[in-house]
DNA sequence: GGGGTCATGTAATAGGTTACATGATTCT
DNA sequence: AGAATCATGTAACCTATTACATGACCCC
């Protein structure tokens, strides 16, 4: 995988910003609130300055107009330029098609699962199950609340996040299933030597 | 959430490595990436010495025996403390009970999804399916030689893996399957602002 | 006049990864 | 003799995030 000039991803959220009209960096930081891209794309707006300035470094965006509205810090207003958008689109087209190992802490976790005794084990997994279950609900409601004014386009991201998760609590609840009517394989061992 | 004082996934995974039987760092790297935790846990064994060293730090693990076999360099066997299976258990407990919004790369790419012309999302979701395909295929394939020699409680992260690849698969499929079929609402005004 | 928000920017810090350096042993 | 592996450790580095600093405008 080759490794972008800038590879902050809130990067790429502001070239996609400026594709729709040049703005200045604070603008850019309102529209990305107002359409809660920071969970979204897990992006962290304070980096935004440093940012802007690595992305007109790289000649990804450039200075369109830097006036001065009364005595109100001279705000820039940035475009996004030629390389820009081919650096743009060019991203998209990565992070579609080529699947990456994704970092899934739950696997880690997983992944230590045996130092957990079956009882403790089941508690846990029934905590996760109903957490999830609760944040599916609220992500489910806030996509049919969008629904009503942003065309289905813009919310495939949501779509597949609640896709996601419903896989994930089907998989807990299979899991949860297998343990307490005691098909899990290998159950008495593991009481044996359990941890915590 | 509460931060650790090692923050970093390789501490546990070094840690419940040191719950089995005290090891000098390098045995403990090899025990690693003998069972595949480096791409489990996205783990980089390059970071173990530095880890060791704040895990004994703040006191999760301490060293049993510091001796020398020849003049090999001298090898220090840590053990893990009580306050070292507290710490894990306590992370255990927290990786699975607690579902926190893993960042997805690919929600991403759909988050700014637009960028790209109908027919192109079409090839890159087509290239993706595929290669999420293979990527199951392999994955099942080491799943299966594995259940011969390791109980299923230690395998069900990769299971929780495949899960999710599919429940991936299925939902790109789904969205081919409306883009192709014409069914997907807004065709053609997106055909009408696209980019790249 | 005080608090919030508009607007920018820099410096400090944290965190993790990579590269490098060392040297003995074992295998071919 | 030379390569690979055993074994450790440190320093440099990058990257991102946080905190801080500044100052004007707007509304009550």
């Amino acid at each position: 995988m080759k490794r972008r000039k800038v590879s902050n991803l809130l990067g790429l959220a502001v070239l996609s910003t400026l594709l729709e009209r040049p703005m200045h960096p604070y603008e850019v930081a309102t529209v990305l609130r107002s359409r809660e891209k920071e969970a979204d794309m897990d992006i962290k707006i304070g980096s935004l300055y440093t940012v802007v300035n690595n992305l007109a470094r790289h000649g990804f965006i450039e200075a369109a107009e830097s006036g001065r509205e009364g005595a109100l810090p001279e705000r820039t207003v940035y475009r996004i330029t030629g390389a820009g958008r081919d650096e743009l689109v060019d991203w998209v087209r990565e992070l579609i098609s080529a699947p990456e190992p994704e970092p899934r802490r739950f696997k880690a976790g997983l992944s230590v699962f045996a130092v957990l005794g079956p009882d403790q084990a089941v508690d846990l997994l029934q905590e996760r199950l109903t957490a999830l279950e609760r944040g599916t609900e609220a992500l489910r409601a806030a996509l049919a609340e969008h629904s009503a004014f942003v065309p289905r386009l813009f919310l495939v991201e949501d779509e597949y996040e609640i896709a996601m998760r419903e896989a994930e609590q089907a998989w807990v609840r299979a899991l949860l299933q297998e343990l307490t009517s005691g098909s899990f394989p290998g159950l008495a061992d593991w009481r044996g030597w359990e941890t915590g």
